[in-house]
DNA sequence: AACTCTATCGACCATCGGTCTATAGAAAGG
DNA sequence: CCTTTCTATAGACCGATGGTCGATAGAGTT
């Protein structure tokens, strides 16, 4: 029996079979037959869409970065709220953790799911720099901000926002989080050269978490 | 025929040799029968060593990691280099690349060895961490940095300064790194609390390179 | 010489990512 | 309505891989 559908639909499928059992799974662990069977469709199907299992991986990154960007340029666009929490909550909203609401997200982010961390990564991050490029610049000509290098600024704070919350690399308990979250709050001001206690309502809300 | 050997002596081959194919070959691509065919072994006997290849590849981490934190030890020691100075020193020397001299090292970070990567990474921040700590207390001590949270600074700039230049999450070209170690050290200098221009000296230094 | 024990061997296995050929069935042409 | 076309699907097959296991050589012990 052959069931025959639309080619973007079988793609679609294929692609969120396999979103989930990467995340879940993690990449290495995940073979294409386990992604087969949920499918229901057979090896050539598989191979007509994708030409191997590592192009089905960059995809998904790919939209998992785009779907983080998306979020945080809507909370940049609220010129309601100040610049400072704005870039940070875009930081914060941009991260996949955020995205589905349901079920343990935890699972990303292990070693075993090192490859897709790493992509993912490296994509988020020449996404997100570019995201945060205006707002940064806007910070600096509204006197907000002082500093010499925004672009490598962004970065910095990208990649010690990732590698301290939404990555494993560390193997801190729950009660340290407050501390650290305040700690890396305290060096992003000291990066971006706000006045002092600028981000202080951010560190509240963490404050309250211990 | 059978060669006998001390048991540690074995050992120590497989994990020599397992060591050098990782690190030119990336993790996954080495197989166990690269491994085999090199010390000139049957499989059997690399199972009777080591419980699987993921058990090798963490012990010749941990080498690797201990080895960099031997050598950062030995450069903070030396008191006749200004502390500041030393820090930076030694976390430059830590990584790495810095361990044999010949040959390319490059083939070290690339995205097919994520996996190595990524241990390398949380076993290099948990050594590195306690190796820095008393330095940066000092440090505060003399009233030469000031900040809140040294654990934290300690483990952000290890992050970054791995992250930047060991790891290739970044496509940067050659003419972009003077810019990207300046702004680095600027960071740096930033979260610890310096008085400014600590670091001209290392900066002058790294500007010469363009 | 008989026994013991440990380091070694290599045949064997399931599974994996990937290839290739055959074909079902919808669409198009007459 | 039959034939042709073409594309989406199927699944047998392949080499390589990480890992298992029972057999055994050989050094040391009795």
């Amino acid at each position: 029996m052959k069931t025959i559908k639309d080619g973007e639909e079988r793609r679609r499928e294929i692609l969120d079979v396999a979103r989930k059992l990467f995340i879940n799974k993690g990449y290495d662990k995940t073979s294409i037959n386990d992604i087969l069977s949920i499918v229901d469709i057979a090896k050539g199907t598989f191979y007509y869409y994708f030409t191997s299992k590592e192009e089905v991986l960059e995809a998904i990154i790919l939209e998992i970065v785009e779907d983080g960007a998306r979020r945080a340029e809507l909370i940049l666009k609220d010129k309601s709220v100040p610049l400072v929490n704005r870039i940070m909550m875009a930081i914060m909203a941009q991260a996949p953790e955020f995205e589905g609401s349901d079920e343990i997200k935890e699972e990303l982010h292990k070693v075993e799911n090192a490859k897709l961390e790493q992509l993912y990564l490296k994509a988020m991050l020449k996404r997100m720099t570019s995201v945060l490029q205006e707002p940064v610049i806007e910070g600096m000509e509204r006197d907000i901000f002082h500093l010499e290098y925004p672009t490598e600024c962004i970065e910095s704070i990208l990649l010690l926002g990732h590698m301290m919350f939404d990555c494993e690399v560390f193997d801190w308990k729950m009660e340290d989080y407050p501390r650290k979250i305040t700690a890396f709050l305290c060096n992003a001001e000291k990066m971006l050269g706000t006045k002092e206690g600028e981000l202080n309502e951010f560190l509240q809300m963490f404050g309250q978490l211990s």
